[in-house]
DNA sequence: CGAACATATTCCTTGACGGGAATACGTGCC
DNA sequence: GGCACGTATTCCCGTCAAGGAATATGTTCG
């Protein structure tokens, strides 16, 4: 669900991690070194974005490498593309919801 | 900054809001009377979405007609988009990352 | 098998956040 | 001015999530 990826996403330190993985694929150890955060919370945070679907894992020798999860953005690009066409049609939705405010209230539109 | 915009759309009752909001600008009670969301929860909702700047008010008589904030959207959808570009690139670092255990790895590299 | 390393998982504590209820604020109308 | 309506704010409480510390799990190597 969008939602879920967006609370994933909310979360500052899980946020820079989806930044630093930006410039590729980091292991663990890798990403807490970078960020000034320790190992055990890298690891929860990434248990987190694993489970939105918003990174992956790849074993290599004993160290985990992860990586973006391209699916993730495409479903967020998606969702977010679905607005862009309605922008004029929504400005005008706000003239027209204001005129209904008129016929709709006949009393003196706070009726009840 | 990004992770506070996506903080606020990981709510899902906010969430729904938004995706109420899509269809046009909406009051306060209008919005709790389509969500079933009592009129105080609305409001704390929305005022966490405007901070965010992701809705803005007008007002209408004693009415407050919150309608969705553009610009919160065009920088989501910048965001994103400057992930897409670099999938092939990124897919290809891993492959490179995953070598560089070999090279850099001298003393027990671990590598295989 | 045992040691060393990388990562994951618990347990705990604390602070933030959401929902409920009551109330304060603002505004238009008689 | 007083009242009714719409909305915002406050207080309280329960829950949940994040960070710290310690430990468990897994894997590689000697």
């Amino acid at each position: 669900m969008m939602a879920a990826t967006f609370g994933a996403l909310g979360e500052p330190s899980r946020f820079r991690i989806v930044e630093l993985l930006r410039s590729g694929p980091s292991s663990v150890g890798d990403i807490a070194a970078a960020l000034g955060i320790r190992q055990p919370q890298v690891s929860k945070h990434l248990r987190v974005l694993s489970d939105a679907g918003i990174v992956a894992v790849e074993a290599a020798a004993r160290r985990r490498i992860y990586h973006l999860e391209p699916d993730a953005f495409d479903e967020i690009a998606d969702w977010v593309g679905s607005f862009e066409q309605r922008w004029d049609t929504r400005l005008d939705s706000l003239g027209q919801y204001l005129d209904t405010l008129d016929t709709k209230g006949p009393v003196d539109g706070t009726e009840r």
